[in-house]
RNA sequence: GGCGGCUUGGCCAAGUGGUAAGGCGACGGCCUGCAAAGCCGUUAUUCUCCAGUUCAAAUCUGGAAGCCGCCUCCA
């Protein structure tokens, strides 16, 4: 089965047919570098990382652009605030980006073109405009697209022009000639960073960046454009109207936008206080714990994140690298030759409109499998159980290279994991070593009870003790 | 008001018209001195409701109810 990929611009799942045999182009709208980034721009960022590997792993030629919108009112008003450079706070705001997008395995994009370094392509695509008749200036409002000169506004978000404007409620600038049309060059007031231009000195508006910066890495018109689902209208849409009224050919093959991530069910805004921002996550549980998390529903849909959740998911993780673990000790290790049918499922589903919530399960249903397989001959795996087991075991880390997640040693996880418990509680591991031998020494006299009261007096410390075949070890709840 | 989406077991969730994946939880078992952890098993005759199309519907059509998003900066 070939890739399927729900295309917003017709409302239904599509065939993936690029326009270049063997090539991909993608332009996703990366953040406004102001603020810190929260836990909806990891959820974009990590499900078109994904969508990006995948693509890749089909063949792909990838070229992935994915731009920082750094001049905007926002950041000339936090400048303001703070008296600090522009730049600087753009910048200070890029490396958080990185640095956070880096814990969470997200690949670099191919190119992250910045705004306020394509000023002449965005001012030579604003001449284009005009040329064509498509865009007007107006002393000392600046540039205006005009959106009757493009027939087909609307198209991308469902909406016709004439009920927007009937149902407008913005104020209307007079010298609009029409109000729906909306700014590509802002003239810059006192104190503002502006640019030079043929329209004076200015700034370009939000949505023409894009356009220009997809223009000069993708061209005229390209395979895929992504981004949140509030960026339809009218980020996306108003991109289309420029690039379409300039090139007179069809910009963007297939519109991808993800869902929302909700906060305890609901939306995360200024008024309620809950934006949860990516480092107070990442304080909280490991970056692996909170990729999976964005990716165990499918990215359309809402996805909710609490302590429930997180914890779930949490779980879940644990589930998969102990039976990774348990298959390391039992001998398997993938050879990587050949594929099995965890494999051949997980691709289905991600062909399936990147389906990674089903192929999240798919894995689970293999870990299950692959248990019962290994209970059956108690761990010592013939040569017809290690060949399918190294087949569960290739396909998992095969997949763990496409989802970034569960691609660690598992016995790095799982200690990893332990001496982060350590450290948040500030335990003396000798300590505890200490009081495990002496409830040794007791169980080997079967004096059970001082034995049990050594276990509880660590269980009141959130030590648990866990015996095993090879002696007692333990853990950090 | 306009446009779009959602409603599946205690909770989360996948689901392509062909007879309900998976995770968490709960319960039972294996293991254990007892536990814990881990593993296994069980856990929806039914998919918000009503009507229709069909040999067959969670999936298609029409209607109702509830919830949510966008329409203003927003991933």
């Amino acid at each position: 089965m070939g890739l399927k990929v729900y295309n917003t611009l017709h409302g239904k799942k599509e065939e993936f047919v690029p326009l270049t045999k063997g090539r991909v182009k993608m332009y996703v709208c990366g953040p406004t570098v102001y603020d810190t980034s929260h836990i909806g721009h990891a959820r974009s960022v990590v499900v078109f990382d994904t969508i990006f590997r995948w693509l890749t792993r089909l063949g792909y030629a990838v070229t992935y652009v994915r731009n920082f919108t750094d001049v905007d009112d926002k950041i000339i008003k936090k400048s303001n605030e703070l008296g600090e450079a522009c730049s600087a706070i753009t910048e200070k705001y890029i490396d958080e980006f990185h640095a956070e997008m880096d814990a969470l395995n997200v690949l670099r994009p191919s190119v992250e073109p910045k705004a306020t370094e394509h000023i002449p392509h965005i001012i030579n695509f604003i001449r284009m405009l005009i040329d064509r008749g498509k865009a007007y200036f107006v002393d000392g409002a600046g540039v205006y697209f005009s959106i009757d000169g493009f027939k087909e506004y609307g198209k991308l978000s469902g909406r016709n022009p004439e009920d927007m404007r009937a149902g407008s409620r913005i104020a209307v600038d007079e010298q609009k000639k029409n109000p729906l049309d909306f700014t590509v060059w802002k003239p810059a007031k006192p104190g503002e960073p502006f640019w030079e231009s043929p329209w004076g000195n200015g700034r370009p508006g939000w949505h023409i960046e894009c356009s220009a910066m997809s223009y000069e890495y993708l061209g005229e018109g390209f395979d895929i454009h992504g981004g949140g689902k509030d960026l339809i209208f009218p980020h996306h849409e108003n991109e289309i109207a420029q690039s379409e009224a300039v090139f007179g050919r069809q910009f963007v093959k297939y519109w991808i936008h993800n869902g929302f991530v909700d906060i305890n069910n609901e939306k995360m805004s200024k008024s309620l206080g809950n934006f949860t921002m990516i480092k107070e996550v990442l304080d909280t549980y490991p970056p692996e714990v909170i990729r999976m998390f964005l990716l165990s529903n499918h990215y359309r849909s809402p996805i909710d994140y609490s302590e429930d959740s997180m914890r779930e998911v949490s779980m879940g993780l644990d589930r998969i690298y102990a039976f990774l673990e348990r298959l390391e000790n039992a001998g398997v290790t993938g050879d990587g030759s050949q594929t099995g049918a965890l494999w051949d499922d997980f691709s289905h589903a991600m062909n399936d409109d990147f389906n990674s919530a089903k192929a999240l399960g798919d894995v689970f249903d293999a870990v299950k499998k692959g248990n019962r397989l290994l209970d059956d001959v108690h761990d010592r795996p013939d040569d017809d159980v290690l060949k399918s087991l190294t087949l569960v075991y290739t396909d998992i880390r095969a997949i763990s290279r496409i989802l970034g997640i569960f691609l660690l040693d598992p016995h790095t996880y799982f200690t990893d994991k332990k001496e982060k418990g350590m450290a948040d509680q500030a335990i003396d591991p000798l300590e505890i070593e200490d009081l495990i031998q002496q409830r040794a020494d007791a169980r080997a006299n079967k004096d059970f009870s001082r034995a049990d009261e050594i276990r509880d007096q660590l269980q009141r410390r959130n030590i648990v003790l866990e015996d095993g075949p090879r002696g007692t070890t333990w853990r950090v709840e």
